[in-house]
DNA sequence: TGAATATATGAACAAATGCTCATATATTCG
DNA sequence: CGAATATATGAGCATTTGTTCATATATTCA
């Protein structure tokens, strides 16, 4: 079967269509969705994940993480650059070098709230 | 400066090279933040969102789930797969239709905790 | 000011990703 | 059993993503 959107949908019972109208309307508008999930990509690459961690231990310059993860200048600072982004790190000139830390304890928290959901499979 | 490793280091302060092999020694093991980067993906895409977000609010079979999403049967299906492998959804047969749910508390808590970083920006 | 150094950035490219389409599998019911 | 229905899946394709390479910008210091 096929509804007014033109899209497939069950047709056995009735009480489908109001759970499909009651997930619909309790969907968080589209823009806080997105939101969230450019949030989460942030976290989503082991790079990404490895400068965070970095961070977490001591305040860094790009050319230290750089050496620390074993990869380029360049890759890091763009890296830096989305993390920043994100608002996760911030970032103060110090002379020549520019050095970047943690902008709050929420990277902490929601890395581990997503440890202990790996800790329990 | 080039080290061991071939990779760019400042060569400015030997406290650098002090804070490099600190950080090294405390990353996590590399299949550990492997396993987080790819629990944290899952949470990265706005369809898989929709998808929890859906069940958080009832236990819905596919078809249904699609019709919520506007999206195909199959889309839905390749998705579920996704987040089913990474343990934050479970199923169950229910005569032909198959019934998923959030496997536990653990993706509430997560989207939490990303809720509140961005609602501080 | 000009050389040296630290960082940022744009273009290019390979790899990963998400969707579609067609089709396979599994279950129910006549 | 065979038709109908719900879900799963493989191939193909367009988009996105992460890295590299070359180079630009910014700061220090002689």
């Amino acid at each position: 079967m096929i509804d007014k959107h033109g899209i497939e949908v069950c047709d056995t019972q009735e009480t489908h269509f109001d759970k499909v109208s009651f997930v619909r309307d309790s969907m968080p508008p589209e823009d806080e969705l997105f939101d969230l999930a450019e949030l989460f990509k942030i976290f989503g690459d082991t790079t990404r994940m490895k400068i965070l961690y970095a961070l977490f231990e001591s305040e860094m310059c790009v050319c230290d993480i750089a050496a620390a993860l074993d990869m380029t200048q360049s890759a890091i600072s763009h890296q830096l650059r989305i993390i920043k982004s994100a608002r996760l790190i911030k970032s103060r000139r110090l002379g020549r070098t520019i050095l970047y830390s943690l902008a709050d304890d929420h990277v902490a928290t929601i890395i581990g709230m997503a440890k202990e959901h790996l800790e329990e499979l």
